[in-house]
DNA sequence: TCATTCGATGAAAACGGTTACATTGCCGCT
DNA sequence: AGCGGCAATGTAACCGTTTTCATCGAATGA
């Protein structure tokens, strides 16, 4: 079934064929209804490889995304695909497990194939694969380093999160606030502590940031949680990076015998689905996640217009989510705090 | 940057290069190093469209799946897309939102720019918008309802779970076992219902099996909970479809005094990540997401080699998670739940 | 009525590959 | 030397569209 075929039936010429079908207004209403019926009963759909060799254009936009955990990787598709379904758009969807290696030659796949490029690459440090694997295609990076190239970036205001979340954690009355970092070499972990510094530092210049090494596992924070219990001094409050660590804090802080937030609040980051489930639930900043893949892809579409999308760049704010593990402490709070082995 | 432009620096003609590129073995070793010594040079990477509206084949593999909540839709996809990636083949996915018609359009619009298809479809009733929507291409239904048609169906053997979990009950010493069921057109759900009623007929032809209607939410899960909280009698076990209803149950069981597993036992489906935290702790079937896609890919393949793959269609068996909501009676409890049990 | 315009339609040239078929050149054989 | 055979390479047709440009016919205006 070509469009040839199609021609034949209608007894028109190819050209007409395609004209009607793709909407043009030089054909009279008549031919065209006549071409679209004709097209529809005998089943024709045009061959994609075809048009985009000729138009140049494939209608199909690149996503390439990092293993993503739980609900993360679902939702961002699904606010790309909304936007995407919209305009008419599909989706070639890759994702990199491990090694940005992986994601050079995701990126280099690609060639040829997309329009447009949406890249979530949170690893710290040469980002400059992109232009050296990209042909000179649109791109949008999502919650990336920013780049000294000329590549739109997009993503979460992890800085701002922590900040608020810092200054939650001392309107609530804690000062000692320690921080579970994420890995070293993840951009969002790095804003995160960029922020929990910066606030601490804005309310009390001779503050001391307190940071456990993580990496956003449950495991990584069950151990910064040891580390706690072991400490001298214990903190009023210990402040995730994420959620999952979070609550491998909260287990072992609960094992240890001190009771959350009575003894020691607690928050996290990303409002993962177990966050309000758990017991004291967990006080989290939501991430949301649809939304940030349908303004990335909205950006990419604008890019793809030419327009100047510089004054839609502000990063998506995340919400500060407050549960009960950092509940204002009362009046029943314990005067002086249980210290030593617990 | 096109093959010809390859061809004249290299000073051969274009079929050479291609066949130099694509790997043909009539090519002389010292022009083909020569080709692809210039082909680099010059960064060329061949026209996907050129390639595939000659060759008639995409190298691309059209995904189409419901909104799926959770880690599913990622743990799915990455297990397609390592199988895809090993193939050297790409992904074009499309998730539909609610009705089935949008499925249709998302089929439709495959069309022409896929070499075959991997298509989630859990709603019961008429699967023959498949071969409307489809040109003959290879396709594997995932956890879809058979169909007389010639497609290829795999799944979660969600009958074979339910046996086992209704079995696991039984052994624990539960007779009066209650059974929450999914949503009426959904066909996972309806195995599940069938595996209930099968396994406790086959323990006991007496019995009356005792269905209260849910749709998979964890809001359904609470009011089934609740029609049992006003029973004249109690059930000693209840399972629930899936775990988001399983939880809904919990919480409502919990809040209406009833102590789980004390009282009333409790199972779930699908072995969600919360099903371990909650308290008590939920026992459930786990589905091997990854693996089910990865396997669902695996079949397609061979289906576009024309292998046969009838001995290959035995469906996922999941496994029984035993935790502490369904501990037999009487049995000592841990006091503390380990972190991150498996 | 005839030139002029203009809108609808058709013919054919791209688009960038693959591949069937033609050609070339080298080898060994008689 | 002449010839057949074979492997390497070139030529050009073809894949199914879109789009430019040419053509045609009808409507318009003088």
């Amino acid at each position: 079934m070509t469009i040839k075929d199609v021609a034949r039936a209608a007894k028109v010429s190819v050209a007409t064929v395609s004209r009607a079908i793709n909407g043009h207004d030089n054909v009279t209403e008549a031919v065209r209804r006549r071409v679209l019926a004709v097209a529809h009963e005998l089943r024709y759909s045009p061959h994609h490889a075809a048009r985009s060799l000729s138009s140049r254009r494939t209608h199909t936009i690149g996503v390439v995304l990092p293993d993503l955990h739980g609900e993360f990787f679902s939702e961002l598709v699904r606010g790309i695909d909304l936007v995407a379904r919209d305009c008419g758009l599909h989706l070639l969807v890759s994702s990199y497990h491990g090694h940005p290696e992986e994601q050079a030659s995701a990126l280099r796949a690609m060639r040829g194939r997309v329009d447009g490029l949406l890249v979530m690459s949170p690893h710290v440090g040469n980002i400059d694969f992109l232009s050296e694997n990209l042909a000179a295609l649109p791109a949008v990076l999502i919650n990336s380093q920013p780049t000294e190239s000329e590549h739109i970036a997009f993503g979460i205001d992890n800085y701002g999160g922590a900040r608020a979340m810092v200054q939650h954690l001392l309107a609530a009355g804690h000062r000692r606030i320690a921080f579970i970092a994420g890995p070293p070499n993840n951009f969002d972990a790095f804003e995160r502590l960029r922020g929990y510094r910066d606030a601490l530092l804005a309310a009390d210049a001779t503050a001391t940031p307190w940071v456990l090494p993580g990496d956003f596992s449950e495991a990584s924070g069950h151990q910064a949680a040891q580390m706690l219990l072991d400490a001298d001094e214990r903190p009023d409050a210990v402040f995730a990076a994420n959620d999952m660590m979070a609550l491998g804090c909260l287990f072992a802080l609960t094992q240890g015998g001190l009771r959350v937030p009575e003894q020691v609040a607690l928050a996290g980051f990303d409002d993962i689905p177990i966050a309000r489930y758990v017991a004291p639930s967990l006080t989290t900043m939501r991430v949301n996640m649809p939304e940030l893949g349908a303004h990335a892809m909205r950006l990419l579409l604008a890019l793809q217009n030419g327009e100047d999308v510089s004054e839609r760049l502000a990063p998506l704010v995340p919400e500060l989510i407050e549960r009960d593990s950092s509940r204002r402490l009362g009046v029943d709070r314990p005067a002086i705090r249980p210290v030593g082995d617990g």
